[in-house]
RNA sequence: GGAGGAGUGCCCGAGUGGUCAAAGGGAGCAGACUGUAAAUCUGCCGGCGCAGCCUUCAGAGGUUCAAAUCCUCUCUCCUCCA
């Protein structure tokens, strides 16, 4: 365990956002060092989804930082609570999920969270194990304890009771079971998204209520998606998933604005807090290079992943494509023999769309005229191209800048 | 149950009888530039072997030489009242 108290507290408060209180940690850290105790770091994730993408690693990237600095994560995998929906944020109910969704999307979910934590140092449970079991008697108990007034607090409940919105009773239940599952492991520190203060909060008071220690709410910013401005999320489509291609992912880190750059090194690496400094320093002062210091974002992002060679190999082939304008080694194969019927020549505009570059023939003529069509490197002038079929195989067909196919004719 | 409002291209949103394949913005794609797939600038952005034609403005009918625009019905959403 790290022995430092002033060095963990550091790289604790590394980029979060609020850590509820600040004085309480330092307490509970200094008595952990003092008795060679771990702390218990509570993260809970709700299976609503089977994949998880670059803004659902933040939190898991801090608690891995608690790991590495000696503590145990108590990784709560909300299977039962899943199937209500946390309405945090939420302007409706949300549909309630199936169980068999729900183990589905805990399988993957747990693979990917595995690429960050470390194993040996995480206790895994579902919260089913103790909230089914609860009878009604102590559910009613469990209620007595929290005000309505309390629970309208929350800005999302408020915004719809004011505005006339419904808000189902049990939507009002997900706050206490996410507090009970403080209380059923006895949680030291509890992870979460900025829009998880108030579950977190009501954490804190249920312990303090059922007479264990309150635990320390860690809460973490909303991390933007590659357009610099909306959060991460896979609707808006400026995620980038943790089980894409290392290549997708580099060319999709070097995409992010440069003025969000520092947040992601805050919040997806685990460098040390001066190395992270002294880039914010660079970037600022102007005297690196920022696409050198996306580089090497991109990497720690690769490796954290999959491994350096992984990283290594994806750094090359963006050097490829982009610096030296060159074709990449692995390409996607394309057969034409199935869509040609006897014919010997083929129409370039037929032949970008049943390669899939194009999705219409107006879309073809138009990349075409764009010049952004090449054959074997060399630009495609005329949109009425006859193309002899047999010398076609193994010629590699480019669309833009990054887009690659290699047609096969046999 | 009653009164009123709204539904337009991937999204937001203008358009109230012809000049509308439909303004503007965003997203996307391409080109230039560069330090990158950043930023910026430019072009494209329904379909069709495309100087022409075809199908679009919630859905179905109707009026008209002509409808996103007018009428009728249906569906969906919102606001207010009970």
């Amino acid at each position: 365990m790290e022995k430092d108290l002033e060095k963990q507290l550091q790289i604790i408060g590394m980029g979060t956002e609020d850590i509820l209180t600040m004085k309480e940690l330092e307490i509970i850290v200094g008595d952990s060092i003092i008795k060679n105790n771990p702390l218990k770091v509570k993260l809970g994730l709700d299976p609503t989804a089977p994949d998880i993408h670059l803004g659902h690693t933040v939190v898991l990237n801090k608690l891995r930082q608690f790991q590495d600095l000696g503590h145990n994560a108590v990784l709560i995998i909300g299977d039962y609570t899943a199937r209500i929906g946390d309405p945090s944020g939420r302007s409706s109910l949300r549909p309630e999920l199936s169980n068999k969704e729900i183990d589905r999307n805990a399988k993957t979910y747990m693979k990917q969270a595995f690429k960050i934590l470390d194993p040996e140092k995480t206790e895994l449970v579902k919260n089913s194990e103790w909230l089914k079991n609860l009878s009604f008697e102590d559910i009613l108990g469990l209620t007595s304890r929290f005000t309505v007034a309390r629970m309208l607090e929350r800005d999302d409940f408020k915004k719809r009771f004011k505005g006339n919105l419904p808000i189902a009773i049990m939507e009002f239940m997900y706050p206490i079971m996410q507090a009970y599952d403080s209380v059923a492991v006895e949680a030291d520190v509890e992870l979460g998204g900025t829009d998880q203060r108030f579950n977190l909060l009501m954490g804190r008071e249920l312990q303090k209520d059922m007479g264990q220690k309150p635990q320390i709410a860690v809460t973490m910013p909303i991390l933007a998606g590659t357009d610099g401005t909306e959060k991460m999320s896979k609707s808006l489509g400026n995620y980038i998933g943790v089980s894409e291609k290392p290549s997708e992912i580099f060319g999709k880190v070097m995409s992010i604005p440069d003025n969000i750059m520092t947040d992601y090194f805050k919040l997806l690496t685990r460098l040390r807090p001066e190395e992270i400094f002294d880039i914010e320093e660079d970037i600022k002062k102007g005297s690196a290079n920022p696409s050198i210091a996306k580089r090497k974002l991109s990497r720690i992002i690769i490796e954290y992943l999959y491994s350096s060679d992984d990283a290594e190999k994806a750094e090359k082939e963006f050097d490829l494509i982009f610096k030296r304008k060159e074709i990449p080694e692995d390409i996607e194969k394309f057969n034409l023999k199935g869509k040609i019927a006897g014919n010997s020549r083929i129409w370039i505009v037929k032949l970008l769309v049943d390669s899939g570059m194009a999705k219409s023939n107006g879309e073809a003529r138009r990349l075409i005229s764009q010049g952004a069509v090449k054959i074997n490197g060399k630009k495609v002038e005329d949109e009425n191209l006859e193309l002899e079929i047999d010398s076609l195989n193994e010629k590699i067909l480019q669309r833009g800048k990054r887009h690659f196919k290699k047609i096969m004719t046999v």
